[in-house]
DNA sequence: CTTGGAATGTCAACAAGGCTGACGTATATT
DNA sequence: AATATACGTCAGCCTTGTTGACATTCCAAG
């Protein structure tokens, strides 16, 4: 066995405790990962749903119904319940597209910036101190773990969304 | 708008774009990481709920109620609903404590555990992959930030758990 | 121009799994 | 004896996912 040393505690390799301690690790950061969001949409009577839908509009301003489901991974009906009530409260602008007429093109209004830069803030401050806390080579690693463990397709959505985005 | 210089391959320090990377990357992963259980768990008309309780009993046995309730953090008649039918169905057995016979002491059937093990399987295998292709420092990285995610009071039960479960 | 298919919207019904509130019972603690 | 704790359970509500069915609009091929 290759014995890399490098850490403070013992994982030398995967063992399946080291894996089942990085399973729950997945599990218990998840719960903080979404927590002061949810905190500010319990509030306002929106749920993680509607946070999802707000945040990939406002990273690929006038993305369609189509591309939406397909990264949220939901169908239509549960999509649409969510933009709906986001549509009618104003937060979000469904235009008809000018090339393709029959996709809806779907923006933020400023009301909807304002919320999605709220919650965005809110979960941003937790994501820097914990970058900050483990440092940038541990940042590092975290998002390739993380890359490895999505589907093919995910993986492929996760890119497809930073050319957008940036 | 005082736009930050940030190229995509550079993170130095934690620009907003890295932290939405990373919260993307957590949103997209998070879903891999569920996605070969719940394929398991649709099958016999068991759900996430049924997983986590399974896990954590596993992890712990003999463990109570209560304590239960307070790692996966949900009121006692949500998790009383999936105990009882992991109970009718002969997964899980339910003694009264012996000191305290207030209690419910909570183990894993022999059906219970094969069960644990096939989810456990499906999980770790993926996760595996995950840690082969990163490496063993991505993944010390890996763990290093999500514990700093966690809240401080998930981050005691998440070492909590370790030293019962090792 | 007609028609097929794609993209979208919408209605209805259902299920899982959260929640709160209220109540009952057994056991411990004071 | 009184109070507190641990647990189970009933009832009702909400969010968010699912299927299935159907209407509308519009592009593109024939």
């Amino acid at each position: 066995m290759a014995e890399r040393q490098q850490n403070s505690d013992s994982p030398r390799f995967s063992s399946d405790e080291q894996l089942k301690q990085g399973i729950e690790a997945m599990f218990f950061a998840y719960r903080g990962f979404t927590a002061d969001p949810d905190r500010i949409l319990a509030k306002i009577a929106y749920g993680r749903a509607h946070h999802r839908a707000i945040h990939f509009i406002a990273r690929s301003p006038g993305t369609t119904v189509n591309n939406l489901m397909s990264i949220l991974g939901v169908t239509k009906q549960s999509l649409n319940r969510v933009l709906r009530t986001l549509i009618q409260d104003g937060l979000v602008l469904s235009r008809q597209g000018s090339v393709d007429r029959r996709e809806r093109r779907l923006t933020l209004t400023d009301k909807g910036s304002d919320l999605e830069r709220q919650l965005s803030d809110a979960q941003r401050t937790r994501m820097r101190a914990a970058y900050d806390k483990a440092g940038p080579e541990a940042v590092d690693g975290f998002r390739k773990v993380l890359e490895a463990m999505m589907d093919p397709e995910m993986r492929h959505k996760y890119h497809a969304v930073r050319e957008n985005g940036t």
